[in-house]
DNA sequence: ATAATTTTTAATCATTTGATTAAATAATTT
DNA sequence: AAATTATTTAATCAAATGATTAAAAATTAT
Protein backbone atom coordinates (compact mmCIF):
# COMPACT_ATOMS: atom_id res chain seq x y z
CA UNK A 1 0.00 0.00 0.00
CA UNK A 2 2.64 2.68 -0.75
CA UNK A 3 3.70 5.49 -3.07
CA UNK A 4 4.20 3.30 -6.67
CA UNK A 5 1.07 0.71 -6.11
CA UNK A 6 -1.40 3.59 -5.45
CA UNK A 7 -2.43 5.35 -8.79
CA UNK A 8 -2.23 9.28 -8.81
CA UNK A 9 -6.15 9.12 -7.93
CA UNK A 10 -6.07 7.29 -5.47
CA UNK A 11 -3.21 9.07 -3.80
CA UNK A 12 -5.25 12.42 -4.29
CA UNK A 13 -8.24 11.09 -2.63
CA UNK A 14 -6.58 9.47 0.29
CA UNK A 15 -4.66 13.32 1.42
CA UNK A 16 -7.81 14.73 0.70
CA UNK A 17 -9.25 12.48 3.01
CA UNK A 18 -7.17 13.13 5.49
CA UNK A 19 -6.58 17.07 5.06
CA UNK A 20 -10.90 17.46 4.92
CA UNK A 21 -11.20 15.31 8.26
CA UNK A 22 -8.64 17.38 9.73
CA UNK A 23 -9.89 20.56 8.52
CA UNK A 24 -13.26 20.92 7.80
CA UNK A 25 -13.99 21.77 4.27
CA UNK A 26 -13.87 25.86 4.45
CA UNK A 27 -10.30 25.53 6.47
CA UNK A 28 -9.11 23.18 3.60
CA UNK A 29 -6.79 24.25 0.77
CA UNK A 30 -6.02 22.08 -2.21
CA UNK A 31 -3.02 22.89 -1.57
CA UNK A 32 -2.50 21.21 1.19
CA UNK A 33 -4.23 18.02 -0.01
CA UNK A 34 -1.63 18.42 -3.31
CA UNK A 35 1.24 18.88 -0.54
CA UNK A 36 -0.02 15.39 1.30
CA UNK A 37 -0.36 13.29 -1.75
CA UNK A 38 3.03 14.71 -3.49
CA UNK A 39 1.53 16.07 -6.40
CA UNK A 40 1.02 18.86 -8.52
CA UNK A 41 -1.75 21.33 -7.82
CA UNK A 42 -3.39 21.20 -11.44
CA UNK A 43 -3.53 17.78 -11.27
CA UNK A 44 -6.39 18.14 -8.35
CA UNK A 45 -8.17 19.71 -10.93
CA UNK A 46 -7.36 17.22 -13.75
CA UNK A 47 -8.96 14.70 -12.11
CA UNK A 48 -11.32 15.87 -9.40
CA UNK A 49 -12.15 19.03 -11.25
CA UNK A 50 -13.08 21.51 -7.94
CA UNK A 51 -12.33 21.35 -4.26
CA UNK A 52 -16.41 21.04 -4.01
CA UNK A 53 -16.82 17.59 -6.64
CA UNK A 54 -13.43 16.24 -4.35
CA UNK A 55 -15.04 16.82 -1.22
CA UNK A 56 -18.70 15.39 -2.38
CA UNK A 57 -16.34 12.23 -3.25
CA UNK A 58 -14.40 11.81 -0.04
CA UNK A 59 -18.00 12.73 1.65
CA UNK A 60 -19.87 9.99 0.10
CA UNK A 61 -17.03 7.24 1.28
CA UNK A 62 -17.64 8.60 5.15
CA UNK A 63 -20.65 8.49 5.17
CA UNK A 64 -21.15 4.90 4.01
CA UNK A 65 -18.36 4.03 6.41
CA UNK A 66 -20.57 5.71 9.45
CA UNK A 67 -23.47 3.83 8.40
CA UNK A 68 -22.82 1.44 5.84
CA UNK A 69 -22.18 -1.57 7.76
CA UNK A 70 -24.59 -0.91 11.21
CA UNK A 71 -28.59 -0.78 8.55
CA UNK A 72 -27.67 -4.37 7.67
CA UNK A 73 -27.17 -5.48 11.73
CA UNK A 74 -30.20 -3.16 12.29
CA UNK A 75 -32.59 -4.84 9.32
CA UNK A 76 -31.58 -8.43 9.93
CA UNK A 77 -34.78 -10.15 10.28
CA UNK A 78 -33.36 -13.74 12.13
CA UNK A 79 -31.57 -11.79 15.16
CA UNK A 80 -33.15 -10.89 18.17
CA UNK A 81 -32.89 -7.31 19.69
CA UNK A 82 -30.23 -8.40 22.06
CA UNK A 83 -28.41 -9.28 19.54
CA UNK A 84 -28.47 -6.70 17.48
CA UNK A 85 -27.47 -4.24 20.30
CA UNK A 86 -24.13 -6.80 20.70
CA UNK A 87 -23.45 -6.98 17.19
CA UNK A 88 -23.89 -3.03 15.70
CA UNK A 89 -21.85 -1.83 19.35
CA UNK A 90 -19.07 -4.32 17.64
CA UNK A 91 -19.14 -2.73 15.00
CA UNK A 92 -19.60 0.65 16.09
CA UNK A 93 -16.45 0.49 18.17
CA UNK A 94 -14.95 -1.35 15.18
CA UNK A 95 -15.29 1.46 13.05
CA UNK A 96 -14.78 4.14 15.30
CA UNK A 97 -11.77 3.21 16.93
CA UNK A 98 -10.35 3.24 13.74
CA UNK A 99 -11.61 6.35 12.21
CA UNK A 100 -12.11 8.33 15.37
CA UNK A 101 -13.24 11.75 14.05
CA UNK A 102 -15.37 10.24 11.48
CA UNK A 103 -18.67 11.23 13.17
CA UNK A 104 -17.40 14.71 14.12
CA UNK A 105 -16.47 15.57 10.84
CA UNK A 106 -19.79 14.40 8.73
CA UNK A 107 -21.97 15.72 11.35
CA UNK A 108 -20.34 19.37 11.19
CA UNK A 109 -20.06 19.58 7.49
CA UNK A 110 -23.35 18.78 6.89
CA UNK A 111 -24.30 21.41 10.03
CA UNK A 112 -22.63 23.61 7.68
CA UNK A 113 -24.53 22.29 4.42
CA UNK A 114 -21.35 21.20 2.90
CA UNK A 115 -22.93 18.40 2.08
CA UNK A 116 -26.51 17.30 1.02
CA UNK A 117 -26.20 13.30 2.97
CA UNK A 118 -29.59 11.70 1.58
CA UNK A 119 -28.30 12.44 -1.94
CA UNK A 120 -25.82 9.92 -0.82
CA UNK A 121 -27.79 7.72 1.77
CA UNK A 122 -32.01 7.49 2.53
CA UNK A 123 -31.49 7.21 6.30
CA UNK A 124 -34.93 7.69 7.14
CA UNK A 125 -36.45 5.31 5.31
CA UNK A 126 -34.08 2.51 6.28
CA UNK A 127 -34.73 3.69 10.00
CA UNK A 128 -37.99 4.04 9.36
CA UNK A 129 -38.82 0.35 8.12
CA UNK A 130 -35.86 -1.06 10.08
CA UNK A 131 -36.26 -4.87 11.84
CA UNK A 132 -34.78 -3.53 15.17
CA UNK A 133 -37.80 -0.59 15.47
CA UNK A 134 -40.34 -3.17 15.61
CA UNK A 135 -38.51 -5.04 17.77
CA UNK A 136 -38.01 -2.17 20.36
CA UNK A 137 -41.98 -1.10 19.66
CA UNK A 138 -42.85 -4.73 21.09
CA UNK A 139 -41.03 -4.62 24.19
CA UNK A 140 -41.31 -0.75 25.49
CA UNK A 141 -44.98 0.22 23.43
CA UNK A 142 -45.23 3.61 25.73
CA UNK A 143 -41.85 4.72 24.52
CA UNK A 144 -40.60 6.03 21.16
CA UNK A 145 -38.13 3.81 19.66
CA UNK A 146 -36.10 6.12 18.85
CA UNK A 147 -34.91 6.95 21.81
CA UNK A 148 -33.07 4.30 22.53
CA UNK A 149 -31.49 4.21 19.33
CA UNK A 150 -30.26 7.59 19.93
CA UNK A 151 -29.35 6.23 23.98
CA UNK A 152 -27.71 3.50 22.05
CA UNK A 153 -25.49 5.92 19.19
CA UNK A 154 -25.16 8.87 21.78
CA UNK A 155 -23.40 6.57 24.62
CA UNK A 156 -20.87 4.37 21.73
CA UNK A 157 -20.68 7.97 19.36
CA UNK A 158 -20.35 10.88 21.77
CA UNK A 159 -16.93 9.83 23.41
CA UNK A 160 -15.23 9.89 19.95
CA UNK A 161 -17.43 12.92 19.28
CA UNK A 162 -16.31 14.47 22.24
CA UNK A 163 -12.69 13.09 22.24
CA UNK A 164 -11.41 16.48 21.72
CA UNK A 165 -12.84 17.84 24.96
CA UNK A 166 -10.92 14.99 26.75
CA UNK A 167 -7.77 15.92 25.57
CA UNK A 168 -7.85 19.60 25.65
CA UNK A 169 -9.18 19.40 29.31
CA UNK A 170 -6.88 16.47 30.02
CA UNK A 171 -9.16 14.32 31.34
CA UNK A 172 -7.34 11.57 29.85
CA UNK A 173 -4.07 10.56 28.35
CA UNK A 174 -3.96 8.80 25.65
CA UNK A 175 -3.62 5.51 27.00
CA UNK A 176 -6.91 6.23 29.49
CA UNK A 177 -8.46 6.98 26.83
CA UNK A 178 -8.56 3.97 24.78
CA UNK A 179 -8.87 2.14 27.85
CA UNK A 180 -11.96 4.13 28.77
CA UNK A 181 -13.16 3.09 25.86
CA UNK A 182 -12.50 -0.49 25.52
CA UNK A 183 -14.54 -0.54 29.34
CA UNK A 184 -17.39 0.90 27.26
CA UNK A 185 -17.08 -1.47 24.43
CA UNK A 186 -18.45 -3.68 27.26
CA UNK A 187 -20.83 -1.88 29.39
CA UNK A 188 -22.73 -0.44 26.72
CA UNK A 189 -24.41 -3.36 25.93
CA UNK A 190 -25.00 -4.19 29.14
CA UNK A 191 -26.48 -0.72 29.88
CA UNK A 192 -28.51 -0.49 26.62
CA UNK A 193 -30.74 -3.83 27.53
CA UNK A 194 -31.16 -2.65 30.93
CA UNK A 195 -32.43 0.69 29.84
CA UNK A 196 -35.00 -1.50 27.89
CA UNK A 197 -35.77 -3.53 30.43
CA UNK A 198 -37.27 -0.22 32.40
CA UNK A 199 -41.06 0.16 32.54
CA UNK A 200 -41.67 4.31 32.38
CA UNK A 201 -45.17 6.23 32.61
CA UNK A 202 -46.83 7.09 29.60
CA UNK A 203 -45.45 10.44 28.80
CA UNK B 1 -32.69 45.01 22.85
CA UNK B 2 -32.18 47.12 19.28
CA UNK B 3 -30.43 48.84 17.56
CA UNK B 4 -30.11 52.02 18.71
CA UNK B 5 -29.82 50.46 22.66
CA UNK B 6 -26.52 47.93 21.02
CA UNK B 7 -22.91 49.29 21.69
CA UNK B 8 -21.24 49.17 18.34
CA UNK B 9 -19.16 46.33 19.54
CA UNK B 10 -22.22 44.80 20.96
CA UNK B 11 -23.50 44.38 17.76
CA UNK B 12 -20.11 43.30 16.48
CA UNK B 13 -19.42 40.23 18.66
CA UNK B 14 -23.59 39.23 18.80
CA UNK B 15 -22.94 39.10 14.98
CA UNK B 16 -20.26 37.33 15.04
CA UNK B 17 -21.09 34.96 17.18
CA UNK B 18 -24.03 33.99 14.91
CA UNK B 19 -21.72 33.53 12.09
CA UNK B 20 -18.81 31.56 13.76
CA UNK B 21 -21.50 29.31 15.48
CA UNK B 22 -23.12 28.47 11.85
CA UNK B 23 -20.15 28.76 9.54
CA UNK B 24 -17.07 28.12 12.17
CA UNK B 25 -13.91 29.68 11.96
CA UNK B 26 -12.70 28.70 8.80
CA UNK B 27 -16.21 29.22 6.95
CA UNK B 28 -16.39 32.98 8.31
CA UNK B 29 -16.09 36.25 6.47
CA UNK B 30 -15.43 39.09 8.07
CA UNK B 31 -17.46 40.29 5.67
CA UNK B 32 -20.27 38.93 6.77
CA UNK B 33 -20.13 39.49 10.54
CA UNK B 34 -19.88 43.22 9.22
CA UNK B 35 -22.76 43.37 7.19
CA UNK B 36 -25.16 40.96 9.93
CA UNK B 37 -23.91 43.68 12.58
CA UNK B 38 -24.71 46.23 10.13
CA UNK B 39 -21.35 48.25 10.26
CA UNK B 40 -18.41 48.58 8.05
CA UNK B 41 -15.57 46.22 8.08
CA UNK B 42 -12.99 48.63 8.94
CA UNK B 43 -15.24 48.68 12.36
CA UNK B 44 -14.52 44.99 13.36
CA UNK B 45 -10.96 45.78 13.13
CA UNK B 46 -11.00 48.85 14.78
CA UNK B 47 -12.67 47.21 17.88
CA UNK B 48 -11.44 43.79 17.64
CA UNK B 49 -7.77 44.09 15.93
CA UNK B 50 -8.49 40.88 14.08
CA UNK B 51 -10.83 37.37 13.29
CA UNK B 52 -8.43 35.82 15.93
CA UNK B 53 -8.98 37.79 18.57
CA UNK B 54 -12.88 38.56 18.15
CA UNK B 55 -12.83 34.64 17.84
CA UNK B 56 -11.45 33.69 20.93
CA UNK B 57 -13.88 36.51 23.07
CA UNK B 58 -16.78 34.56 20.83
CA UNK B 59 -15.55 31.47 21.76
CA UNK B 60 -15.00 32.07 25.70
CA UNK B 61 -18.70 33.17 25.69
CA UNK B 62 -19.80 30.15 24.65
CA UNK B 63 -17.60 27.81 26.55
CA UNK B 64 -18.64 29.70 29.74
CA UNK B 65 -22.09 29.21 28.28
CA UNK B 66 -21.83 25.29 27.77
CA UNK B 67 -19.48 24.83 31.38
CA UNK B 68 -19.89 27.70 33.33
CA UNK B 69 -23.58 26.93 34.98
CA UNK B 70 -23.14 22.88 34.99
CA UNK B 71 -19.96 22.92 37.50
CA UNK B 72 -21.59 24.88 40.65
CA UNK B 73 -24.37 22.04 40.17
CA UNK B 74 -22.02 19.27 40.31
CA UNK B 75 -19.80 20.36 43.05
CA UNK B 76 -22.41 21.42 45.51
CA UNK B 77 -21.69 19.73 48.79
CA UNK B 78 -25.48 19.89 50.53
CA UNK B 79 -26.93 18.26 47.11
CA UNK B 80 -27.46 14.41 46.79
CA UNK B 81 -26.43 12.23 43.61
CA UNK B 82 -30.14 12.16 42.76
CA UNK B 83 -30.65 15.90 43.09
CA UNK B 84 -27.46 16.75 41.06
CA UNK B 85 -28.99 14.74 38.09
CA UNK B 86 -32.06 15.69 38.06
CA UNK B 87 -30.07 19.78 38.52
CA UNK B 88 -27.66 19.36 35.64
CA UNK B 89 -30.72 17.56 33.31
CA UNK B 90 -32.99 20.71 33.85
CA UNK B 91 -30.20 23.39 33.65
CA UNK B 92 -28.71 21.23 30.12
CA UNK B 93 -32.09 21.35 28.99
CA UNK B 94 -32.53 25.17 29.75
CA UNK B 95 -28.90 25.95 27.85
CA UNK B 96 -29.14 23.43 24.99
CA UNK B 97 -33.07 24.75 23.82
CA UNK B 98 -31.92 28.32 23.74
CA UNK B 99 -28.41 27.17 22.08
CA UNK B 100 -28.68 23.96 19.94
CA UNK B 101 -25.51 24.23 17.84
CA UNK B 102 -23.78 25.45 20.59
CA UNK B 103 -21.45 21.85 21.95
CA UNK B 104 -21.00 20.79 18.16
CA UNK B 105 -19.73 24.61 17.83
CA UNK B 106 -17.43 24.19 20.64
CA UNK B 107 -16.55 20.69 19.91
CA UNK B 108 -15.75 21.05 16.12
CA UNK B 109 -13.72 24.34 16.39
CA UNK B 110 -11.68 22.81 19.41
CA UNK B 111 -10.82 20.22 17.55
CA UNK B 112 -9.49 22.01 14.69
CA UNK B 113 -7.47 23.64 17.06
CA UNK B 114 -8.66 26.84 16.82
CA UNK B 115 -8.90 27.78 20.46
CA UNK B 116 -7.35 26.39 23.53
CA UNK B 117 -9.90 26.45 25.98
CA UNK B 118 -7.98 25.34 28.90
CA UNK B 119 -7.28 29.43 29.35
CA UNK B 120 -10.81 29.67 29.60
CA UNK B 121 -12.02 26.98 32.31
CA UNK B 122 -9.57 24.54 33.81
CA UNK B 123 -12.22 21.88 33.59
CA UNK B 124 -10.40 19.29 34.82
CA UNK B 125 -9.32 20.51 37.91
CA UNK B 126 -13.07 21.46 38.54
CA UNK B 127 -14.11 17.64 37.40
CA UNK B 128 -11.69 15.78 38.81
CA UNK B 129 -12.03 17.41 42.70
CA UNK B 130 -16.27 17.64 41.98
CA UNK B 131 -18.44 16.53 44.82
CA UNK B 132 -20.30 14.48 42.17
CA UNK B 133 -17.24 12.05 41.34
CA UNK B 134 -17.30 11.11 44.97
CA UNK B 135 -20.55 10.70 45.24
CA UNK B 136 -20.65 8.41 42.24
CA UNK B 137 -17.50 6.07 43.46
CA UNK B 138 -19.50 5.69 46.59
CA UNK B 139 -22.12 4.24 44.74
CA UNK B 140 -20.40 2.20 42.10
CA UNK B 141 -16.47 1.69 43.41
CA UNK B 142 -15.92 -0.75 40.62
CA UNK B 143 -16.48 1.31 37.75
CA UNK B 144 -14.60 4.87 36.44
CA UNK B 145 -17.28 7.46 37.23
CA UNK B 146 -16.46 8.75 34.24
CA UNK B 147 -18.49 6.32 32.49
CA UNK B 148 -21.64 8.02 34.30
CA UNK B 149 -20.56 11.65 33.44
CA UNK B 150 -19.96 10.73 29.69
CA UNK B 151 -23.18 8.79 29.74
CA UNK B 152 -25.24 11.84 31.10
CA UNK B 153 -23.73 14.28 29.15
CA UNK B 154 -24.17 11.93 25.93
CA UNK B 155 -27.86 11.26 26.02
CA UNK B 156 -28.19 14.80 26.97
CA UNK B 157 -25.96 16.74 24.47
CA UNK B 158 -25.57 13.86 21.62
CA UNK B 159 -29.13 14.67 20.66
CA UNK B 160 -28.30 18.83 20.05
CA UNK B 161 -25.31 17.72 18.37
CA UNK B 162 -26.60 15.33 15.81
CA UNK B 163 -29.72 17.60 15.35
CA UNK B 164 -27.98 18.02 11.31
CA UNK B 165 -28.53 13.87 11.15
CA UNK B 166 -32.07 14.31 12.76
CA UNK B 167 -32.88 17.42 9.69
CA UNK B 168 -30.92 15.99 6.82
CA UNK B 169 -32.43 12.27 7.32
CA UNK B 170 -35.76 13.84 7.98
CA UNK B 171 -36.17 11.50 11.05
CA UNK B 172 -38.38 14.02 12.66
CA UNK B 173 -39.88 17.84 11.74
CA UNK B 174 -39.32 20.57 13.79
CA UNK B 175 -41.94 19.65 16.22
CA UNK B 176 -41.48 16.38 16.05
CA UNK B 177 -37.88 16.77 16.97
CA UNK B 178 -38.83 19.67 20.14
CA UNK B 179 -41.30 17.00 21.35
CA UNK B 180 -38.34 14.43 21.40
CA UNK B 181 -36.61 16.47 23.53
CA UNK B 182 -39.21 16.87 25.93
CA UNK B 183 -39.57 13.70 26.50
CA UNK B 184 -36.06 13.37 26.89
CA UNK B 185 -36.00 15.83 29.55
CA UNK B 186 -38.01 13.69 31.70
CA UNK B 187 -36.60 10.33 30.69
CA UNK B 188 -32.91 11.13 31.43
CA UNK B 189 -32.69 11.85 34.89
CA UNK B 190 -34.87 8.58 35.43
CA UNK B 191 -32.30 6.55 33.05
CA UNK B 192 -28.75 7.85 34.56
CA UNK B 193 -30.47 6.71 38.03
CA UNK B 194 -31.40 3.39 36.78
CA UNK B 195 -27.64 2.65 35.29
CA UNK B 196 -26.67 3.89 38.75
CA UNK B 197 -28.60 0.86 40.03
CA UNK B 198 -26.52 -1.57 38.50
CA UNK B 199 -23.78 -3.89 39.69
CA UNK B 200 -21.41 -4.84 36.95
CA UNK B 201 -18.90 -6.98 37.18
CA UNK B 202 -15.29 -5.67 37.85
CA UNK B 203 -13.34 -4.65 34.22
C1' DA C 1 9.73 4.42 -34.94
C1' DT C 2 6.08 7.61 -35.19
C1' DA C 3 1.89 9.53 -34.01
C1' DA C 4 -1.67 10.18 -30.78
C1' DT C 5 -3.15 10.34 -26.21
C1' DT C 6 -2.70 10.80 -21.39
C1' DT C 7 -0.46 12.60 -17.47
C1' DT C 8 2.28 16.04 -15.20
C1' DT C 9 4.39 20.50 -14.38
C1' DA C 10 5.44 25.54 -13.90
C1' DA C 11 3.58 29.75 -14.44
C1' DT C 12 -0.14 32.65 -14.14
C1' DC C 13 -5.10 34.49 -13.46
C1' DA C 14 -8.87 36.28 -11.17
C1' DT C 15 -11.18 36.49 -6.89
C1' DT C 16 -11.59 36.51 -2.27
C1' DT C 17 -10.37 38.03 2.05
C1' DG C 18 -8.19 39.94 6.33
C1' DA C 19 -6.32 44.09 7.31
C1' DT C 20 -4.79 49.03 6.91
C1' DT C 21 -4.85 53.92 5.79
C1' DA C 22 -6.23 58.47 5.43
C1' DA C 23 -9.90 61.30 5.56
C1' DA C 24 -14.57 62.54 7.39
C1' DT C 25 -17.81 62.81 11.01
C1' DA C 26 -19.35 62.72 15.76
C1' DA C 27 -18.63 63.12 20.56
C1' DT C 28 -16.17 64.87 24.46
C1' DT C 29 -13.18 67.98 26.89
C1' DT C 30 -11.29 72.35 27.86
C1' DA D 1 -16.43 77.88 20.60
C1' DA D 2 -12.20 75.62 19.86
C1' DA D 3 -9.45 71.78 20.49
C1' DT D 4 -9.00 67.10 21.31
C1' DT D 5 -10.37 62.52 21.09
C1' DA D 6 -13.22 58.74 19.53
C1' DT D 7 -15.84 56.67 15.95
C1' DT D 8 -16.97 55.64 11.23
C1' DT D 9 -16.31 55.34 6.27
C1' DA D 10 -14.51 54.56 1.49
C1' DA D 11 -10.72 53.12 -0.81
C1' DT D 12 -7.02 50.24 -1.16
C1' DC D 13 -3.29 46.69 -0.12
C1' DA D 14 -1.13 42.42 0.10
C1' DA D 15 -1.49 37.73 0.63
C1' DA D 16 -3.95 33.56 -0.01
C1' DT D 17 -6.40 30.56 -2.79
C1' DG D 18 -9.14 27.91 -6.37
C1' DA D 19 -8.62 27.30 -10.96
C1' DT D 20 -6.69 27.48 -15.75
C1' DT D 21 -3.35 27.40 -19.50
C1' DA D 22 0.25 26.08 -22.37
C1' DA D 23 4.00 23.37 -22.71
C1' DA D 24 6.70 19.23 -21.35
C1' DA D 25 7.06 14.44 -20.27
C1' DA D 26 5.39 9.90 -20.20
C1' DT D 27 2.50 6.39 -21.93
C1' DT D 28 -0.11 3.96 -25.35
C1' DA D 29 -1.59 2.97 -29.99
C1' DT D 30 -0.51 2.50 -34.84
Amino acid sequence: MNEQEQSTEEKILEAASEVFTEKGFAGTRTRDIAEKAGINLALLNYYFRSKEKLFEQVMKIKVVLLFGKIFPILSNEKTSLEEKIDLASEKYFEILSKNPNLPLFVISEIQKKNSNITKIIPVNKIFENSVIIKQIKEKRPEINPLHYLVNFLAMTIFPFVAKPLFTAFELTNEEEYHQFISERRKLIPIWIKQLLEIKTENL
